[in-house]
DNA sequence: GTCTATAGACAGATAGAC
DNA sequence: GTCTATCTGTCTATAGAC
């Protein structure tokens, strides 16, 4: 998907197959860029965000980066379309076989260390939202919409087992999403929140612990 | 707080007072300027909004917002000024003397109110954060963390008094404002998750329902 | 594949007529 | 208090030497 927008180099050998080591040359040089692109979007957003500081972060020259990508539109695409391979990941642990307090607390745990790993990628994906996600594509939300149905329905097959109280299941997912983003999206906050300069890792573990108790207290039949 | 960044006037009476009309039309202008700046950086964030778009959407020329403000930041401080007034209101629900359900519930509501009436400020206000809070004053900072402070306290005391079960007060409102900010803020995923094209006002009611149920399920002591 | 130089558009901000 | 014209700088993107 990411393919699609990179440029292509205005002069090739024709026909003929490109040396490998001009293939690795592009796949360091894109990976450079992007890496250097989530940084800066993350910090200023699309508009604000100035080519040539994408390029002094990924040391290279201004011109090289539209020698890899045909515009700035393009780098932000693949950027975006890169991150949302990121969001199925920690859903893997919603299983309908699996105990759901297992589940659910294994879901947490795993958004909140994926937040803290990939700051900026997670706040740019919050910045692109926030903007109206007009970069997203139909197909990008149409997989999220999926991904999201599944674990809905085993959440649901929970409920109809007995094994949950009744409850919302998308609303569910809604607050569990939100309340693990937030303190990588908005640290500052909760940093401030809790009377510290930056967050450490023992503040994820409170957070987590804090989540899975509320929520799960709140939803766990009682005989489980 | 706000007044200070507003530009005076270059050329004024000297010694003598303001005549009325011209302090009318100096409000009215300066709240058209502001509530203008408020769509536009929150659709853009500060350095992709234009100043240019700001005076076109305010109904007035480029040189008359300079008149009115000395700087392109001078309007987006005064915009972030304004809006952490609101931060507030919600948590005056949060009383000593009020009973955990109806408080928590009622803030719980009052919050996603302000999110779904003032979507734009909101949404401009997570952006500042996600950016990393450069224009958050020390004073402002200040301010919220003093407000959350009485309210972690109060639930501190409820704990005490064995009205709640045990609970880390700090990570508890971080889930409660993360989630009920979640519905205006990130709408776009959130009707995707909800299987809509636009979140509705009963989407606002299920999103608190589950909110309240879920969370106070968690940690409403049983005697309660 | 690398990089300097620059075109062309547009930004923030100001001067000064009205 | 209003507004046109303009200065100055920076932006995206490209041409073309190496």
């Amino acid at each position: 998907m990411a393919m699609a927008e990179v440029a292509e180099p205005a002069e090739r050998k024709p026909r003929g197959r490109r040396e490998p080591n001009e293939e690795r040359i592009r796949a360091r040089n894109q990976r450079l860029i992007l890496k250097a692109a989530i940084e800066v979007f993350s910090k200023k957003g699309f508009d604000g965000t100035p080519i040539s500081e994408i390029a002094e972060k990924s040391g290279l020259p201004k011109a090289n980066v539209y020698y890899y990508f045909e515009s700035k539109e393009a780098i932000y695409r693949a950027v975006i379309a890169h991150l949302i391979q990121g969001w199925d990941d920690a859903l893997t642990h919603i299983r309908p076989e699996a105990d759901p307090r297992t589940a659910l607390e294994g879901y947490v745990r795993a958004k909140l260390e994926y937040t803290r790993k990939n700051a900026s990628e997670s706040r740019l994906f919050a910045s692109e939202i926030i903007r109206g996600a007009e970069y997203l594509t139909r197909a990008d939300r149409q997989h999220m919409k999926d991904v999201t149905d599944k674990a809905v329905a085993i959440v649901d097959g929970w409920v109809a087992a007995g094994q949950l109280k009744q409850v919302n299941a998308r609303h569910l997912f809604i607050m569990l999403w939100s309340a693990t983003q937030f303190y990588g999206d908005f640290e500052p906050l909760a940093a401030d929140a809790l009377l510290v300069k930056r967050l450490t890792s023992r503040h994820y573990e409170d957070a987590a612990r804090t989540i899975v108790d509320t929520v799960l207290g709140g939803i766990l039949a009682a005989s489980a």
